[in-house]
RNA sequence: GCGGGUGUAGUUCAAUGGUAGAACACCAGCCUUCCAAGCUGGUCACGUGGGUUCGAUUCCCAUCACCCGCUCCA
């Protein structure tokens, strides 16, 4: 455990260092668990939502994007049970410091006592003066001393409108789903689709989690990819089946090594009351397995819950068999810091270059489509820096290229090595007449000479996905 | 939210009731023709706020943040 541990110190320390991920707000002491991805941190992660996009919307047959608001009618989240679900009214024992649902200490008492009542959802005042009037006992320690009910609802609340009084209560959204199963409609209709098709997208979401932690692996306001599938009723776990092991996939070809993750499905009696199966893909961190991506069967629950709740009909009309239905759906849902905090882990490596002179390296083995810079151009020797540096400009325009003149080229091949950098270019005096540049290569540290008129093409292809 | 631990440059560590040193890193210059070179110079820190004290980075309190465990968890 102290080894991993480390690791994980040791990427976080890299993310700051090295500028992909700063502690929030830090100059102000911080605030709980939020992080400010820094420039490189964010070419990573727009490379990330870039990959999966491209996987999931731009090449899929079945799928459409759409980027929907962030907020939303309140009654979105009484129908899709976020309201009700995440408002429970917790109250801790002071001698033995254990935790419980104020509601349930009611209606745990009042059924030994034989009192009729009904608990769930009384106001937390009136549970309080309950549960003193009635000096009900700790079930752990016996005791009744209770400190005030605190109402726990994952989450965040905010107001539209000019003044908080006269404003409407609205909630930051804790998933991007509902604003597919809000839109199934207007997408079905505007782009025409026949079942089976999917709408994804990718954004920010809020919890208020009450144990955010390790890193950015679970924080209070993070991204996610979702994807939400609709096919025809009866061919949900088909399609199940095809999306993990589709994701999976993506996993892998992003450069996630395959030892590291595994399937975990739910067992059947644990499910979810919406779904009919679920499977989790899980990646071995440091701390222990996590769970990456979510795939879901969630039968017709979400679309009925909003045709009940909003009126609208949300059947889709099958052609084939002439009938009206409503869509079940499976839901691939991924949080993108995950991914990211995956890959830094997964790639993250210290090569003995000599063991007995204690030399070592540290390499992020990144993707090249994931890597935030993609190519180095240095200079072998600072008299051919302008050269460079024209070269430099030129890869710009197409690629996120970095340039580095500063100490020896073996120290800048290791500054790049540390970022994940795939290819280091180094511009020297035979260039000036043969128009070639050394292109080393970051994981296997080989060395390549290239013309650099075909330097663009090379890096192109290198790095396509 | 509870219990425990930690908090000094970017990192890893020192020292000290009289406001702090080093190494690596970073920056500048010299040098350097493909994998951590060298030389010279330089920038940068006591998490925050109170209290005690003539004086606090050091002692006390609070707070904030992080780590571990518990609790909770769509």
């Amino acid at each position: 455990m102290q080894n991993t541990d480390k690791t994980m110190d040791k990427i976080v320390a890299l993310c700051k260092s090295r500028g992909f991920v700063y502690a929030g707000s830090e100059i102000y002491g911080g605030l709980a668990n939020s992080w400010d991805y820094g420039p490189l941190g964010i070419e990573l992660k727009n490379n990330i939502k870039r990959a999966w996009w491209k996987k999931f919307i731009q090449e899929s047959e079945y799928n459409v994007g759409i980027d929907s608001a962030l907020l939303m009618n309140p009654q979105v989240w009484v129908t899709s049970g976020h309201v009700v679900n995440f408002n429970d009214p917790l109250i801790d024992c002071k001698r033995c410091k254990m935790r419980h649902r104020a509601d349930h200490l009611v209606e745990e008492y009042n059924k030994e006592h034989g009192i009729d009542m009904v608990a769930d959802g009384l106001p937390a005042d009136v549970l309080t003066a309950y549960i003193r009037e009635h000096s009900i006992p700790c079930p752990g320690c016996g005791e009744s001393d209770f400190t005030d009910i605190r109402k726990f609802n994952m989450m965040f609340k905010t107001h539209q409108g000019v003044t908080e009084d006269s404003s409407t209560e609205v909630y930051l959204r804790p998933e991007t789903a509902q604003g597919m199963f809000v839109n199934f409609k207007n997408v079905q209709r505007t782009t025409r689709r026949k079942l089976p098709f999917g709408i994804g997208q990718a954004g920010k979401s809020f919890r208020n989690e009450i144990t955010p932690g390790n890193f950015i692996f679970r924080t209070r306001e993070f991204e996610q990819m979702e994807l939400e599938f609709f096919c025809k009723p009866g061919t949900e776990l088909e399609w199940f089946d095809y999306w993990r092991t589709f994701c999976r996939n993506w996993l892998l070809s992003i450069g996630i090594t395959a030892d590291n993750l595994r399937m975990r499905d739910h067992e059947k009696e644990k499910l979810s009351h919406y779904s009919n199966a679920t499977t989790d893909i899980e990646y071995l961190f440091p701390f222990g397995w996590g769970e990456l991506w979510g795939v879901a069967s969630r039968t017709d629950f979400d679309l009925t819950a909003h045709q009940n709740g909003s009126g609208t009909d949300m059947t889709y009309f099958d052609q084939e068999t002439n009938e009206h239905y409503i869509p079940y759906c499976v839901e691939p849902a991924v949080g993108v810091d995950r991914i990211l905090l995956t890959a830094l882990i997964d790639a993250y490596d210290e090569e003995v270059i000599d063991a007995e002179k204690n030399d070592s390296r540290v390499v992020l083995h990144l993707h090249p489509t994931l890597a935030p810079v993609k190519a180095a151009i240095l200079p072998l020797s600072k008299k051919l820096a302008e050269p460079a540096e024209t070269l430099f400009r030129s890869l710009q325009k197409d690629f996120n290229v970095e340039y580095d003149d500063a100490g020896s080229i073996g120290k800048r091949y290791r500054r790049f090595d540390e970022i994940g950098t795939p290819f280091c270019v180094t511009y020297d005096f035979d260039s000036e007449t043969d128009n070639c540049v050394t292109v080393r290569e970051r994981d296997s540290m080989e060395q390549e000479r290239v013309p650099i008129a075909e330097l663009r093409a090379y890096i192109a292809e290198k790095i396509a996905f």
